[in-house]
DNA sequence: CGTCAGCTTTGATTCAGATCAACGCGGGCC
DNA sequence: GGCCCGCGTTGATCTGAATCAAAGCTGACG
């Protein structure tokens, strides 16, 4: 039973229906190509949806029927080999929009790691939308672009970099990407397993702890618990990085 | 002296000062957005030039100054790590795009194999095309897109593929490659060096020898010389391949 | 509160690919 | 023609990370 009282429809404030306005990853996404004035044109084209941990909602092989844009949590992108082997190609947080691809079918899966909400855009919503603001398309385009910096940067570490080299440079990575929200640049939680890590960085779940068990005592870092990490010595740390 | 007879300027057909009309390599690239008839914009936007074999015409950490479009020969795009360790994050051949960066500096270097003809667009006459004709924008978004699908594959390859994998990968993708211009599938060139392979594949020159080597024993390859490659059991390496 | 399942750590051993080393070959250049 | 020099191949050895194996740890749940 319902106990709210009934309230008159007609003094809704116009934002009431536009989740968009209130959105906590407008900022930070593409949306924010779309003037506030024009949000109910945004809004009516998002289906906001929620995956709950290890639930996948992108799945290799697909129809790409969607475009998505997550607002919350963190998921894993991954690409399988036909005996079981994984590659996670990225971690997308608040912010990122997936399945940016020309062909029909999604070229990889993405995860839940934590609980995420997205944003769900039919192909044809979306680039209706795309026609009609074309302020969306030019930040996709930037959005893309960086992406491609990134993925040139990975196939550095995956293909030349060692296993320490690897650790220091996603313990940096991960590091700067906190330093946009939290306080503390240098103490952060990792939201996903020694496993993603090992099959992002192309190493075993051996190799990785083995590895930071080896820059803690070190004193490079500090690992208090198997979710946190402290840096103790940054400097240090990216000149192991390297590049 | 110029021996040349003078010409009545009045006379030259127009498409004599439109350079982008006769340019082979419009229809696979960017500028296929651009119609016909606009094309003396895209002209005037547009200067030509040559990189003679080993020249390098983009330097990582270099102010990004412009963009590039190859018309012709094929170039590779490397990093490098500060002790010299070098992964080529891909092959540029007529048609692709480069410089597609929101950074202020490029972040990749570019190095000709064989001659490369190529495009260069300066920043801001780019941005000025791209506002006008918002069709080129779209296209951009698209290669950009496919681009980021490549580069994840790639990771997949330098992450989890063993050797044998990523060669028999590399060969299809070549063979592929060749398919859109010339008539046997089964046989190509490669234009780069086995040490050009090997920083691409993430492995080194003598494993990549040794491995070609092994595929030709088992007859799922012919390597007549150090350039030509025939593909003898196109399934059986796709099979091994994987993905 | 005990148990169980999944994650993490640590140790012993193995192995794919790197490194070190030598040689063949083919094309440019004097 | 003969001499390099850079590229490619092949062989021997080494090693960083994988694999195999076995405990700790932690948190969910009956």
């Amino acid at each position: 039973m319902n106990m709210m009282p009934a309230r008159p429809v007609v003094l809704v404030p116009p934002e009431q229906s536009v989740p968009c306005a209130k959105c906590g990853a407008r900022s930070q996404s593409v949306c924010n190509a779309i003037p506030e004035s024009d949000l109910r044109r945004l809004a009516a084209a998002a289906l906001p949806a929620t995956a709950a941990p290890g639930t996948s909602f992108i799945n290799e092989g697909d129809p790409a029927a969607a475009f998505f844009n997550v607002t919350g949590g963190t998921a894993k992108l991954y690409k399988l080999l036909p005996d079981g082997r994984r590659q996670i190609t990225g971690f997308a947080g608040a912010g990122h929009f997936l399945g940016l691809a020309v062909s029909d079918t999604y070229a990889f899966s993405a995860e839940a790691i934590d609980t995420v909400k997205y944003c769900r855009f039919p192909r044809a919503r979306l680039r209706a939308l795309l026609d009609d603001f074309p302020a969306m398309e030019k930040r996709l385009l930037q959005v893309a672009s960086n992406e491609l910096v990134a993925a040139q940067e990975q196939m550095l570490l995956l293909g030349r970099k060692t296993a320490r080299e690897r650790l220091a440079s996603f313990l940096l990575a991960q590091s700067r990407l906190g330093a946009m929200c939290e306080t503390p640049r240098d103490r952060f939680a990792l939201p996903m397993t020694r496993g993603d890590i090992a099959d992002y960085l192309g190493l075993t779940i051996e190799t990785v702890s083995r590895t930071l068990t080896k820059l803690r005592n070190e004193k490079l870092i500090d690992v208090p618990n198997a979710v946190d990490i402290v840096i103790q010595k940054p400097k240090a740390l990216a000149d192991i990085a390297g590049g």
